[in-house]
DNA sequence: GTAGGGTTAG
């Protein structure tokens, strides 16, 4: 044991700076094995003050009518009741109707009507049962309130969140020349912490600093430092802790608070450190910090070093302790100890639970999380809105709609329908699970004008996430005319939605309005422009923004390297992972993909493999399917169809049906009519409900003329009701999205688009060009481009969105379109630009698409 | 009159 103190001391300070070397070191030896049982503290057994606090004991109506008779009484007989009688009565009476009671009868005896100690108290007495008006209505009655009367409103305004009346009353207070003394100042702080109203919090500080004796008023000091931290400015937290003489606790807890709430860990837990050397004992409440400091940082290590730190302490852990180490150690990535500290601490409550669930949600373990849900009502203990959303969430992960639903059910009769982050969850579950008509009735019954900004960028993204990216735009201008105001996270969702349909006028738009409106251009800001940019073939606009950037995290250096693998610049995508690595960023199983699809859009095979053996040699990472997924495609393409069957069929993801539908493209492209069908065979034996295959197999029939095939095949997938996604189109013409397919029926320039597709189909064939026979009539890319050429002057680059691939057909014809109008047309579809130029009437995939 | 554990859209 005395051993092991030593060693603890030495590793204490370091407690953080230790994180890089030790992120993967699990089990610290130093506090593993068995000289020391880090668990045995966590159940130790509780008093029963840890759990359940003794509630102050009130009176009801009855009781207090009684004692008031017996006080009336008292007074006939010796003429004197003490005042103290009613302030006693007051502070026990827990009721409005026994404070209204109480009232009437000061009001009615001649001795106390006008006392203001009495009436001071019967402020007090309202406010804290939540009846601010009848507070004020006492108040009024005052005839001349003092700092103290003054000091109880504000107090009954600050406990009932009215915390902008409070600064109200504050002026009020100066206008009538009453001096607000420390502990006016004190409440009116809190209110200001409550608001972050930084400009305030300077106000009030150099008001406290006036008046008081800051220096040593430490009571005021810690309210202060918790009010900057609360404003964001931890400058003038630590110039208000170094100021103050006689820190306690309290104000060296406030000040790790304070450091934690902003990010500042380091100088959280070296704050920590000094506290046992400056004399004082860190208490429950330092260690809740200390942990939670763990938590942010997320090393393992450091979260056993401060777990033991704890039990050294020889600290009783109540359960805001325990539970802090709960959400610690999930933090930290180790669920079986967070799962440890769960199982054996009593007296669990339900932020307890909701940190476990939330562990196991955020770790994917959805089904564990469900299941805890279910322990937890059986425990007894009530879900609460925090509850559902981390339930929710899980359902979104598990994409489990059967159970999504059901919990639906529990919020309604848990009364937390109207909770707005709820129905954030509930919109985002439900369009996680692919019900987006559930999520917009859950928008529309529950979210209304006045409701947070949150709810309605939940509606967007669902939208979003759904396909439904001009109905997310059409939102976002409903928005804007109910008057809900925007911010950065709304504009991230709208600016995806624009990227989703290829908006590139209506996204370049927001981009203005963000600066118009002095946002700051943050790191997941640029990165959606990025997106949107490469997404729209501008790949010039995208690199733009990303050398703007001062920081770049992994996604933004995934995005530009996927905007120039899509726009097929692979050289580019080359220079740019050379950047990120003198950079110093560290590729991800991403970064890697984005240089495969690169690869496999220019048909380049051997540079493909080459990066596929530095992924796995160079950067030890692990390929998932779609990695192989990618080479698979390439070597298919490039006509080796034989091999990458033997290939799959001998691997173990030869389970996963990604790598057979890559097969069966390459099989559509070399009209391998056998392998297709064997390759679709084990895609639909994996995932019957895939509806590719079908497409896919009807595209390959259609392009070698079968065309029973291709109505019988429509008919298979009929009966067996699979659900194909509608294709459809969008182009952007006049910074105005027209969408082309059978949903969106008629254009109502049909006519004219008919006519010209027509006269471009004379036109190819005088030319010799003999277009393949095309099943489905006219397809929606070849429609939205006519559409663009009869509504923009000539020259003028077209820009088509697409949702599914194109076919053999179109994207021959589309080249010839290409050269006969002269323009420019790119055509994205999933993640990939077609850019058809109109000199040699070829496309920028070289034909590998 | 001051300090502690949870989540919230990108």
């Amino acid at each position: 044991m005395h051993g092991l103190k030593k060693r603890f001391r030495f590793s204490g300070p370091s407690l953080l700076r230790q994180q890089q070397q030790q992120r993967h070191f699990h089990e610290d030896k130093a506090f593993t094995g068995g000289e020391f049982n880090l668990w045995a503290a966590v159940v130790e057994e509780p008093q029963a003050h840890d759990y359940a606090p003794l509630a102050p004991p009130t009176l009801s109506d009855e009781d207090v009518k009684q004692k008031l008779a017996s006080l009336e009484e008292q007074n006939q007989k010796s003429g004197f009741v003490d005042p103290a009688a009613y302030v006693s009565l007051l502070k026990q009476s827990g009721d409005v109707t026994a404070l209204k009671t109480i009232q009437a009868h000061i009001s009615h005896s001649k001795r106390f009507a006008g006392d203001r100690l009495l009436l001071n108290c019967v402020v007090e007495a309202y406010g804290k049962c939540g009846c601010v008006k009848d507070a004020r209505l006492v108040f009024s009655s005052i005839r001349h309130p003092n700092v103290y009367s003054w000091t109880i409103l504000l107090a009954a305004y600050a406990q009932n969140g009215h915390h902008k009346t409070v600064l109200e009353l504050l002026r009020q207070m100066d206008l009538l020349g009453v001096w607000p003394n420390a502990v006016t100042l004190a409440t009116v702080i809190g209110a200001v912490s409550e608001l972050g109203n930084w400009d305030e919090a300077r106000k009030i500080h150099a008001r406290a600093a006036a008046t008081c004796q800051l220096t040593y008023d430490v009571v005021l000091v810690t309210a202060l430092i918790d009010m900057y931290a609360k404003c964001g400015d931890i400058f003038h937290a630590e110039v208000v802790f170094d100021q103050a003489r006689n820190k306690d606790l309290a104000c060296c807890n406030a000040m790790i608070s304070a450091y934690i709430q902003l990010g500042y860990t380091v100088d959280a837990v070296s704050t920590f450190n000094r506290i046992q050397p400056s004399g004082l004992q860190p208490n429950q409440v330092t260690y809740a910090l200390l942990f939670r400091a763990c938590a942010t940082n997320g090393v393992y290590s450091d979260a056993r070093v401060a777990h033991m730190c704890f039990i050294l302490s020889k600290l009783r852990p109540d359960v805001v302790v325990n539970t802090a180490l709960v959400s610690m150690y999930s933090r930290c990535g180790s669920l079986e100890d967070a799962r440890r500290v769960f199982d054996r601490m009593p007296g669990k409550n339900v932020v307890t639970w909701n940190v476990m669930i939330a562990g196991y949600a955020q770790e994917g373990y959805t089904d564990e999380a469900l299941q805890l849900y279910v322990s937890m009502e059986a425990a007894g203990v009530e879900p609460d809105e925090i509850t559902f959303v981390n339930v929710l969430e899980s359902c979104s992960l598990a994409e489990h709609l059967a159970a999504g639903r059901d919990i639906h059910k529990h919020v309604v009769d848990a009364g937390y329908d109207s909770s707005l982050t709820v129905l954030s969850a509930l919109i985002t579950m439900y369009s996680a699970c692919g019900s987006l008509g559930d999520a917009v009735d859950v928008f529309h019954k529950g979210v209304t004008t006045h409701s947070s900004v949150i709810s309605w960028t939940a509606m967007l993204t669902a939208l979003t996430r759904n396909g439904e990216g001009r109905s997310a735009l059409a939102l976002f201008r409903k928005m804007d005319l109910e008057g809900v105001r925007a911010n950065v996270v709304t504009f991230v969702s709208t600016i995806d939605a624009c990227s989703s349909i290829g908006a590139l006028v209506e996204g370049h738009a927001i981009f203005e309005r963000v600066i118009v409106t002095g946002h700051l251009i943050d790191v997941v800001l640029g990165t959606s422009l990025i997106n949107l940019y490469g997404k729209c073939g501008r790949l010039d606009y995208a690199l733009e923004v990303f050398h703007y950037l001062s920081f770049k995290n992994i996604v933004t250096w995934n995005t530009i390297l996927a905007a120039s693998s899509q726009n097929g610049e692979e050289t580019l995508s080359d220079e740019l992972l050379q950047e990120m690595d003198l950079d110093g960023a560290q590729p991800n199983e991403m970064t890697l993909l984005n240089m495969l699809f690169g690869c496999s859009h220019n048909g380049l095979v051997a540079k493909a493999v080459s990066y596929f053996r530095s992924m796995v040699y160079g950067h030890c990472l692990v390929p998932t399917s779609e990695h192989y997924g990618c080479l698979v495609d390439l070597l298919g393409r490039s006509g080796q169809l034989e091999e990458v069957e033997a290939f799959i069929s001998s691997k173990p993801f030869s389970l996963d049906s990604v790598l057979w539908m890559s097969l069966l493209g390459s099989c559509v492209i070399h009209s391998d009519v056998e392998r297709g069908l064997r390759a679709a065979r084990r895609v639909l034996g994996l995932d019957p409900k895939n509806a590719s295959p079908y497409v896919l197999l009807s595209n390959m029939f259609a392009a070698i003329g079968m065309l029973d095939a291709v109505k019988s095949l429509a008919k298979l997938a009929g009966e067996r009701a699979m659900k194909k996604e509608q294709s459809r189109s969008y182009i952007e013409v006049n910074g105005v999205v027209h969408e082309f397919g059978v949903r969106a029926g008629l254009h109502r320039l049909g006519e004219k688009i008919g006519a010209q597709l027509r006269e471009w189909s004379e036109e190819m064939e005088e030319a010799g060009f003999v277009p393949l026979h095309d099943v489905r009539g006219y397809h929606d890319e070849k429609l939205a481009i006519a559409f663009g050429a009869i509504s923009s002057p000539p020259g003028v680059p077209l820009f088509v969105v697409k949702n599914l691939r194109m076919c053999v057909c179109c994207h021959g014809e589309i080249k010839h379109i290409c050269k006969m109008t002269g323009r420019d047309i790119s055509v994205r579809e999933g993640n990939r630009v077609h850019h058809f130029r109109p000199m040699d009437a070829s496309c920028s995939c070289g034909d590998y698409w």
